[in-house]
DNA sequence: ATGAGTGCAAACCGTTTGCAGCTAC
DNA sequence: GTAGCTGCAAACGGTTTGCACTCAT
């Protein structure tokens, strides 16, 4: 991503744009997977120099409560974050080896939405899924990436 | 449940019959909610007396991971625990406003392995789904129960 | 110039661990 | 008797906060 489309996104959110902020985003646009807050902050460090981490936490939290980026909760109680372009409802395929992350179409949610209408009047307001697997790249005998 | 069904399950994972392990047990059994640590720990003092939240901790996870109970991960960071009788593959759908939790039987995920297979050769291993809405009972203008 | 952004250190808080004493078997 | 259980206090680790300083606008 260039520069300025990072740029765009900060100023159409109403945030200055500042070195720190393109810079995390410029890190999220060329990952295709999902990073930790440690992994965004060394990664930054490198071409800023010096960013503490609650400015990564908060500059993440922004664009994650703006929806530029999503955030994914795993078990070990950290957060990760994606920068995904695709903007339309939809999950993610997430590679358990290279922990690459694909975009899904199919949802699912259809069904289960109309099994808890119909047997006791309930509504669903959201919802979290999330697939694990192996991709085709790592099923073929590719190593992987490490985490 | 009664007493001797906890009984049952701790000698059937070998593990030893205790008053903290039973009441446990126990108190999940009666809630129709998912309950976090501290929840749990709560209730069961009432009835033992004194208990440490690290016995808790150690319980809950002994029968998560013999998959005696639920454990689920939501976004404050924290764990919550439900005991479900249903061993068959399924998810839940929980009540925004009660917190209870009811079974659903539709997984949809089918399609979702289908797409990932087709499109990239790739495995699916695992999945997360939680379900979040109001219940019937609930939309029906009853008010809930707090968190 | 001024309010938003940032670094640093310290707090936070759910969870885990080490170890000594206790209890089911 | 002994291996496993439990309580307590302390540690752990990811994340958040308070506050003084700095920078984009």
């Amino acid at each position: 991503m260039e520069l300025e489309q990072g740029a765009a996104i900060l100023r159409r959110l109403k945030l200055k744009v500042t070195p720190r902020r393109l810079e995390i985003i410029c890190c999220l646009a060329t990952e295709y997977s999902f990073l930790s807050a440690e992994e965004v902050w060394s990664r930054v460090r490198l071409r800023l120099g010096s960013i503490g981490l609650p400015t990564v936490y908060r500059i993440l939290d922004e664009l994650a409560e703006a929806a530029v980026i999503t955030r994914i909760f795993l078990s070990n109680r950290k957060q990760y974050y994606f920068l995904c372009s695709n903007q339309d409802h939809h999950h993610h395929f997430v590679c358990e080896s290279c922990h690459r992350v694909e975009d899904l179409e199919q949802c699912g949610l259809d069904a289960v939405s109309r099994e808890i209408a119909q047997r006791s009047g309930g509504r669903v307001t959201s919802h979290i899924l999330q697939i694990n697997g192996v991709c085709g790249a790592c099923c073929q005998g590719h190593s992987g990436v490490a985490a």
